[in-house]
DNA sequence: AAGTAGATCAACCGCCTGGCG
DNA sequence: ACGCCAGGCGGTTGATCTACT
């Protein structure tokens, strides 16, 4: 047996709410208050769940609440805050006033969690290039097919949104599902298709350093990834994918740079493309799979993948031990304050 | 012009938690 | 200590919209 509904939901409505139904809503709260939510649609006479009237009071009706585009303060704001909470939206939406809980999950999926991870901190390679590529600039080149565009509205719509940008919290830790950003199956194919084993974007390179590797000496050891949000994904590709099917992520501290376009991705690879590696030293066919490398898809599937073989080990939470809201609070407020 | 793909976001669903008897 | 209940929360869904082919 299952756990009871909520309420009784035959009978009720349900989908989008309509003036009417938001002005009797609206016009009980001011008379009674809120709260008693499950008996507040009978006493209203509406045909709503309780769950669904509440629901409508806090996100939309409720006084204080802002609607529009959020600002890039917001946007930075809400960076920081899922960076040390994950997906905690009601802990996030408490630091930004009017601001409701779905109204930044939202804008999360939406905006934030497609932008680009930075991974950093990675120990050298055995063979290793480091590319960094502005992935804002690469996506950018005419990938996009349709749908609404930031910061639209549905002109249909009474309520306007916004629009931020997102970070990437490492899940290990204080949050279970909060980490990985929503990631299509297409995407994760586009970084290794576990049938073939292959890689399905290969990129050459050439032995710049020598650094810890794996037991067997076969694979390059990659360590202690940190995920940060930034402008750019600083990823070394290396030709080769280990047996977990994972793109080795490397960032020799001396070969950090960024690229800013195309031209100089191109120029990169097609100097440090090697005969060893087997790839045609042109390398004009693996710079085109780099440029269409799902880049998003390849940051989320280091946190997908588990930690096996000690390849990807992701960073332990930076807020963790002892009193758990406390140290968080006070993470909280050092990450409001400008010290970050 | 029509069809399609993808983005946006309001709303729903189910689980979790805390209060109370 | 236990069970029930209401409210809260995060994940997901689906309608709607626009850009692109």
């Amino acid at each position: 047996m299952g756990r009871a509904p909520c309420c009784e939901k035959v009978g009720l409505k349900r989908g989008r709410w309509t003036a009417e139904e938001d002005d009797i809503l609206a016009n009980y709260i001011a008379q009674h208050g809120e709260g008693s939510w499950r008996s507040l649609p009978k006493n209203a006479g509406l045909l709503r769940c309780g769950k669904s009237c509440r629901l409508r009071w806090i996100n939309y009706l409720r006084d204080g609440v802002r609607r529009g585009n959020i600002s890039k303060e917001e946007d930075d704001l809400i960076v920081k805050l899922h960076a040390t909470l994950g997906n905690r939206w009601s802990l996030i939406a408490s630091h930004l006033p009017g601001r409701t809980d779905n109204e930044i999950k939202n804008y999360w999926n939406s905006h934030l969690s497609r932008q680009i991870h930075t991974f950093r901190r990675i120990y050298t390679t055995v063979r290793d290039t480091t590319i960094t590529v502005d992935i804002h600039k690469l996506s950018a080149a005419g990938k996009r097919r349709g749908g609404r565009t930031p910061g639209q509205s549905p002109k249909s719509s009474t309520k306007k949104k916004q629009p931020v940008p997102e970070p990437v919290t490492n899940a290990k830790g204080t949050s279970s599902t909060a980490s990985s950003p929503p990631q299509s199956d297409e995407a994760r194919s586009a970084v290794v298709d576990p049938d073939q084993n292959q890689p399905n974007n290969s990129i050459s390179v050439s032995n710049t350093s020598d650094g810890p590797c794996s037991e067997d000496g076969t694979w390059p050891m990659v360590m202690d990834p940190v995920v940060d949000q930034t402008d750019a994904l600083e990823a070394n590709c290396t030709v080769d994918q280990h047996q977990m099917g994972l793109w080795e992520v490397s960032n020799p501290m001396d070969q950090i740079g960024i690229l800013e376009d195309e031209s100089e991705v191109q120029a990169l690879l097609s100097s440090s493309v090697t005969a060893e590696s087997g790839i045609d030293p042109g390398g004009l066919s693996q710079v085109d799979d780099l440029l269409d490398m799902d880049w998003e898809g390849f940051a989320s599937n280091l946190w997908d993948q588990p930690a096996q073989n000690g390849l990807l080990q992701p960073a332990e939470p930076q807020v963790a031990t002892g009193s758990e809201s406390d140290e968080l609070e006070s993470f909280v407020s050092w990450l409001l304050s400008d010290a970050c």
